[in-house]
This record gives C-alpha cells, sequence and structure tokens, in this order.
DNA sequence: CGCGACCTTGAGTAGGCTCAATGCCGGTGG
DNA sequence: CCACCGGCATTGAGCCTACTCAAGGTCGCG
C-alpha cells in the first residue's frame, strides 16, 4: 500500500489534463455521497458542485500535495486514501496536525489565505477531487448554503485541533495512544460500507507517524503500543491496526470521543 | 485588574435589556476599526454589520463566556479584554487552546455546530459585541463578501492552533515559553496604537495559565520563566511581562512568527 | 543477496513532574 | 492597626516518564 516513506519531490499528474470538465466520477454518483455520514444535496446544490469540479488528481503514496510557503491555486477534496498534514521545525522535528480521511475538504487554509502554513503529504495513493480557488468565491457568491457548510467544515477541522491539542498537552503518552487510534477508528468506520462488523482498520500509518502525530518519540511510542497488544487492547500489524477491546481503549483514552456529526460533502 | 481568578457561574449582564438596538459603541464609531491590521469595510458592509449587533455584554474578569457542552444563540466580537479558550479533561487537567484578544470573533463552533466543543473565560474585565445566531444566516444569505470574512477568519484560527500543536508537541519548555510570550507580544502590539514604543505586555496571564497553554508544570514553567528572566530576555511580573531582548527570544522560539495579516472585523 | 523501511529491545540519561514549604502582597474583618 | 487569608510566585528535593543512543530483527524488493 505505501509505497515510498522518504519525502519526495511533487510527484502528482492531472488525470485529464485536455478537458477541464471531463472527468471520472460526476459528482452526482460519487460513492461517498451514499454514505450517511454525509449530508444529502439538493439536486440543484449537487449541479452546482459538478460545475466547481474542474478534474482527479492521482497522488502517489508518500509525495507531497503541499507544501508549507507555498500558496495553492486549488482545493481538493479527497475522494479516496490519506493523507496527513504537518508542519517542520527549522531542524527537522515533525509535527502532524491532523489526517485527512475520504470526504475531507483540504487547501481551504492555502486558499483563504495567501500563503499555507503547512504541508500535506499522501499517506497511500490517493485520488483528489480538484477545484479552482476561483470556484471557491462563485460558491460565495451564489451559494449561502454552501458556503455556511465550508465555514462548517472550517470549524470542524477546528474541534479536531482542538481535540488534539488537549490530548498532546494533558495526556500522558498511554493515554494519547489510546485516543488517537479511537479517533481514528471512529473516522475509519464512518466511511467504511455499513454491512461490515467493525475490525481491522487500514490506514498505512507507521509508528512514526503515530509518534508525530503525539508529540512523542519513536521508541516510547513503540513500547506504548507494545504495552496495549500485550494487554490485548489493540492489534497493530504492518502499518495497520485492529481493536480488540474497545471499551477499555476508551477507558485508558479517558474520553469516549462522542459521535460523529453529519457533515456536508463538497 | 483581574478579580477573582477562581471558576465562578456565569456573571454577564446585558447592557441594554430594553432594547434591542441601543447600544455603546456604534459600529461605525468602532475604536477597533481605525487600527490598521482590520482591513477597511466599504460604507455598506458597515451599514450592514451594524444591523447585527444588538447590544454590548461586559463580563467580570474570571467568569466563563461560554461552558463547554453547551449550546449558544450567541456570537462574540471582543471590544476590550483578554479571554482565553480552553478544554478541561474529566480530572480536571486542563489546556487552554488559544488566547481571545480584542477584534477576535468568538462563538463561531457554537454557532456553527450544535455545541461548543471548549470553555471560555475571561482574562479581564471584558466587553464583548453582541450578534445573534441568526444574524450569521443573513449574513451569509446576503453578504459573500463578509461571509468569506467569517471563513476566512476560521481559517486563521486554524492556523493558530496549527502553530500552537507544533509548539506543545515538538518544542522544549524553553522553546515554547519564548514561542508563546514572543506571540502574544506580537499579537498585543498589533492593537496598540500605533505611537507607542514596543514596551510592556499588559495581559492579566499567570504562569498557571502559560503552564496550560504550553502542556507544563507550573513549577516547571516558573523555572523556565526564570531561567529567561536571569538571561535578562524578558521581565515578568504582577502578571504582565516585557520582551527586553527580542532577537535572543526569537532565536530560542527557533521562529520568528511572521507578519500579522490584516484582517476583517465583523 | 543486500538494502531500505519498519519494528523491537536494552541501557543509561535527562527534562520535566510531584510534593512540599516559603515568601510576598493586597484585601478584609476584628 | 494588625492578624489572617487567598492568590500568586519561588525554590528545594527526589522521582519517573519519556528521551537518546545503539543494536538487532524481519520482511519485501530489486
Amino acid at each position: 500500500m505505501q509505497r515510498a516513506a522518504s519525502t519526495e519531490a511533487i510527484n502528482a499528474s492531472m488525470v485529464n489534463p485536455k478537458d477541464g470538465t471531463a472527468r471520472q466520477v460526476p459528482c452526482e454518483r460519487c460513492p461517498l455521497r451514499k454514505l450517511k455520514i454525509f449530508r444529502p444535496f439538493t439536486p440543484e446544490e449537487l449541479a452546482f458542485v459538478s460545475t466547481l469540479k474542474t478534474g482527479e488528481l492521482r497522488v502517489e503514496a508518500g509525495s507531497m500535495l503541499f507544501l508549507e510557503g507555498t500558496s495553492s491555486a486549488h482545493l481538493y477534496t479527497v475522494l479516496s486514501g490519506w493523507a496527513f498534514r504537518y508542519k517542520f521545525l527549522p531542524d527537522g522535528r515533525r509535527q502532524i496536525l491532523n489526517y485527512c480521511f475520504p470526504g475531507d475538504f483540504i487547501g481551504l487554509q492555502g486558499s483563504v489565505m495567501n500563503e499555507m502554513q503547512h504541508s500535506i503529504e499522501a499517506l497511500s495513493d490517493i485520488v483528489l477531487c480538484v477545484f479552482q480557488r476561483e470556484g471557491l468565491w462563485r460558491l460565495f457568491e451564489t451559494h449561502a448554503g454552501l458556503s455556511f457548510d465550508v465555514t462548517w467544515l472550517a470549524a470542524r477541522s477546528e474541534q479536531i485541533l482542538d481535540q488534539q491539542l488537549l490530548s498532546v498537552g494533558r495526556r500522558s503518552a498511554l493515554e494519547r495512544c489510546a485516543h488517537l487510534l479511537l479517533v481514528l477508528a471512529q473516522r475509519f468506520e464512518e466511511l467504511a460500507p455499513p454491512t461490515r462488523t467493525p475490525g481491522k482498520i487500514r490506514i498505512p500509518v507507521t509508528q512514526q507517524h503515530v509518534a508525530d502525530t503525539l508529540g512523542l518519540s519513536l521508541v516510547h511510542t513503540n513500547r506504548t503500543l507494545a504495552w496495549l497488544m500485550r494487554e490485548r487492547v489493540v492489534r497493530w500489524k504492518e502499518q495497520e491496526f485492529e481493536i480488540l477491546n474497545r471499551k477499555r481503549l476508551a477507558e485508558l483514552a479517558g474520553d469516549e470521543g462522542g459521535e460523529p456529526a453529519v457533515r456536508p460533502l463538497l
């Protein structure tokens, strides 16, 4: 799944370079839209959103979608795959800010402000739905409801950051790990076809990613996960994991995490 | 300045309970608007924003503006004074998420989502400009530019959180302290009358606040600040501080912090 | 077969924590 | 007028969580 983990140059290709309007998946038949965590759109909204989409972008695991300090002419919605947002310190220490799941809207900061203050890297091969920055203007000018949705999404990602900050600032290593696994699992399961029973969480994160998310060292992260595995709370293998005892994990995290909110999908 | 630091019940009174439209400071003559960090509004925008404002709210230092888990019918803009946003863990550990300065728009999360996931407490006596939640809808329906501004503000607070998360996750105690003081000073000075030379920063934060912001213990925060004072980098007295050697502080923080962005004021 | 990415484990260290006590100051009530 | 109290800052001592350095193991791939 994950190929090259090292940071490499931006390596991404437009799927349909010759035809701005053609695309693989028309919004109306977007598979994500069937999921019940996404609020239903009116036909009119759907038609409008459809006009915003200018193509798809496929990016390989390990390559960068955005680089801190640059500005971007594009906005994306993740169609499939995972990515993560992060920042660096001058000496190379890295902090992962959050993870981008299918349905997540990315690049708003870069479109709304002048430049990105963070980078984004693909965790797996990923397919993005591309909007022009200019389209965001059109959206604000013609669709109050969708504008509100955009703001809603921004508020939601702020909430997620709040949670994360609480975790990193005030929880112990064990609590942090438990909390992160729980949150990742929850977000993963929101997107799973409703039929399957909760099982393996296939997100290609390495323990280094976990460490950089939680503000811990790799070694200590490993030991903490090892403890969770010895206690049969989770299983971790090959960059994916499985929750064996969710109740216990939630106790350790000291917080169940709340219900997922129905959200818009742009 | 700060009276009661203990957490007390919500204690706030509407200034003009009998007359929804009357108010102390009409937006057109809002003193904050003269500052050059706030983008100039068109007369029309100003007139509209003016119709949103339904009054002012004065809150005493130490009392809560919002309580986690509740929902709020109001949005506020800080007119004067300071507050901070924070979250608790069940056992009482507290993490301060960010500080609210004059001109900051607060309560968006609570208005846009169903309920607040954080609390806000006044750091000093504070005056807020009150908007009804419903006014936000009107804004989105009639003013695309202002809607965009709201989104812009949301993106900005996300940026600030990103910074903070990087700090708490990956910086040492000394770096964190230096960084926080720098950021607070910068934000403070943006709001100072342009004449005054950079001097004392009068924000009534205790070392406990600093500790809870940075994810450190009170004792260690004290020792770290003591080190900065011994080195004559900053001075700290009575819940206010002064930067004596900004260059050194920036080196210690490992990041200058960038230019403040011109922003909208609602 | 060798290499690179990832996970694991041991050993020693240190940065930051807890517990505890003290000092300072302003406000309040006897 | 003074004693007392509460909030805040400060300092010492000892401990422990999490870090660093260092090896070694596994697996997949060219």
